[in-house]
DNA sequence: AAGATGGACAACCGCCGAGGT
DNA sequence: CACCTCGGCGGTTGTCCATCT
């Protein structure tokens, strides 16, 4: 028996938010600044738990956010660090502060996670290299061998470290949208040969079409808080609070610019690392290293040997 | 044209850890 | 030290919408 939900007392509204609870919980973050969850239904008048709140201003409402499609890069991004740390979606979307966890796992799970089988599978059927793997990214429970679990591991590291290296070359930034497919081949085998699966390109278009109308839902509430974080920038005790690792950057305008033009998302999390981590370092820990470690431990070839 | 199917994504649920009492 | 509350996280579900048959 575990603790009751927090959703579960009478009264209590689920499902899709509307603009008016929206526009009512951005108020009163406007006024008071995120935090104090439990206080903002009773304060506010929501007939949503505290967690739902939380949830919807983190996810949605939150500025900075960058919904849409996800660039070469960020693909990049979460296929290789979903292979260093896992399914952590906050960790992964730590390095990639314009996304939301749920975004990143959304992603992963309805179309990376199953363009990755569907590449791996056709790899099998050729048998080629992969013949081995398990097919299932996420949940490689499959017990082997030691050696083979190391070499295992290796290829991992090798495959991260190749990636990485692909999405921080600067002129992989000119290339964002018209090589999606050579995520995946990165990832396989590259003595495969047929590479020349287009069904992600419908896919994009429809995501394309569909992110546009939500956009200009979330836009709305986006400009709304516009001039609250023009007026709030001096005084940022938030973004203090928020731009830590494992939760993301807020109150920050170049948030909301950076999400209407080309910048890239990585010199975008760099930036905004470099301005963390000084504070941060010790919040790291163990599991999140500083970006540019990471970077630096993945770049770096001795350090494979060392491990193995 | 209508129903079936599948993809995308917002939201919920339950567990866990940190911090306060 | 035990208990409680709160916030955060990952897994999962529900719903909407587009496409297919």
């Amino acid at each position: 028996m575990g603790r009751p939900p927090c959703c579960d007392k009478e009264g209590i509204k689920k499902g899709p938010w509307t603009p008016e609870e929206d526009i009512l919980l951005v108020s009163y973050i406007q006024e008071h600044g995120p935090g104090n969850w439990k206080a903002i239904p009773s304060k506010t008048g929501l007939l949503r738990c505290s967690k739902s709140c939380r949830l919807r201003w983190t996810n949605y409402l939150r500025p900075g956010i960058k919904r849409g499609n996800f660039t070469n890069q960020e693909e990049n991004m979460i296929i290789h660090l979903q292979a260093l740390l896992g399914n952590r979606w906050a960790a992964i979307a730590s390095y990639l502060p314009q996304r939301t966890d749920n975004d990143i796992k959304n992603y992963w799970n309805t179309y990376l996670k199953k363009r990755l089988s569907k590449k791996l599978e056709e790899e099998k059927k050729d048998g080629s290299c992969l013949a081995n793997n398990n097919n299932d990214f996420s949940s490689q429970k499959v017990v082997m061998p030691r050696g083979q679990w190391e070499r295992r591991l290796q290829t991992d590291i090798n495959m991260a470290k190749k990636a990485l290296t692909h999405a921080l070359s600067p002129q992989n930034n000119n290339n964002n949208n018209n090589n999606n497919n050579n995520n995946i081949e990165s990832l396989s085998c590259s003595s495969s040969s047929n590479s020349n699966s287009n069904s992600c390109s419908s896919n994009n278009n429809n995501k394309a079409t569909q992110s546009l109308s939500y956009a200009s839902n979330a836009d709305n509430i986006a400009r709304l808080l516009k001039g609250w974080m023009k007026k709030n920038n001096n005084n940022d005790t938030a973004s203090s609070k928020e731009g830590i690792l494992g939760t993301k950057v807020f109150g920050n305008e170049e948030c909301l610019e950076s999400s209407n033009n080309t910048t890239s998302s990585l010199e975008f999390s760099h930036s905004i690392y470099s301005q963390q981590e000084e504070s941060k370092t010790e919040e790291i820990g163990q599991v999140l290293m500083p970006f540019h470690l990471l970077e630096k431990w993945l770049l770096d070839e001795t350090n494979i040997e060392k491990f193995i």
